[in-house]
DNA sequence: AGTATATTTGCAACAAAGTTGCATTTATGA
DNA sequence: TCATAAATGCAACTTTGTTGCAAATATACT
């Protein structure tokens, strides 16, 4: 398992308190999360343009993706997979639980092949389910 | 084809110009609309306010639907399916097209099988698929 | 047609989300 | 230790979305 530093290494950024930080939240936590619950989740310590600026970052790199949700609340996740600058794997399905409100990626689960009508170019496939999680529906 | 007033008459809402005009604007776009798209090309002429409200109305009658997208500006879909109160059917995936920027619904192209992991319970499904439409492809 | 009533609208004020420019601070490599 | 490029924080702003309330309007009824 690869720590905050490590990854701040490998995508040659500076060790910064915000990155660090922020990076280490997303390590904790198995939900996406939203700009919002990041900036709880640091102690409301950084400012929100640095917030943004850290997250815009780690998306250039590849480093997290985002999430598109209906309730137009982007989520950010970690991309556990084989990502590299301006290119994503992220060829997984995310789960929204609407009862614990939870986004996950589901990274086993992967997309099916999508069959588009004759003259589309697909590039990226995006699936977002929306039902109630294991451990909701278990208790 | 349904006109406005159809639509409005057989969704027992009553004809009021900003339901109206907003539904014709509907009719008359192939693409999806965002809020801000609608408020333009109705000519600025109703409050910010009563959009929000009449997309809102048109959502519960099952009217429109909304399509989430990555960059977090939500769209703005008439159900073309067979749609009512509290129950829709939008089984087709959206595509979002990079270089026109515009959103459509492929209604001929269902949505595949997903198969969670266990112990999920499945509830709704939306599949966006970003690349080069039709139209752009061969220009 | 005229009118009562419930519905819808517009306004004002607000809250939340996101952006930009610039001065200050900090990380890194020499 | 120091120079420099990069990152941060602040202020000010724009955009997006929400709420309460008074005024306007659609519809059903005489």
């Amino acid at each position: 398992m690869k720590d905050a530093l490590d990854i701040l290494r490998s995508n040659h950024l500076s060790n910064t308190d915000s990155r660090r930080e922020i990076l280490q939240v997303f390590l904790r936590s198995r939900a996406a999360l939203a700009h919002h619950d990041i900036e709880k989740k640091t102690g409301e310590k950084f400012d929100r343009v640095t917030v943004y600026r850290t997250l815009q970052t780690f998306i250039d790199k590849g480093i997290v993706h985002t999430i598109p949700t209906s309730d137009n609340a982007v989520q950010y996740a970690l991309c556990r997979e084989d990502c590299s600058e301006g290119h994503h794997h992220d060829n997984h399905i995310h789960f929204v639980c609407d009862s614990c409100g939870n986004t996950t990626c589901l990274d086993e689960t992967a997309i099916p092949q999508i069959k588009l009508p004759q003259g589309y170019r697909q590039e990226k496939v995006n699936v977002i389910v929306n039902g109630v999680c294991k451990t909701c529906k278990s208790n």
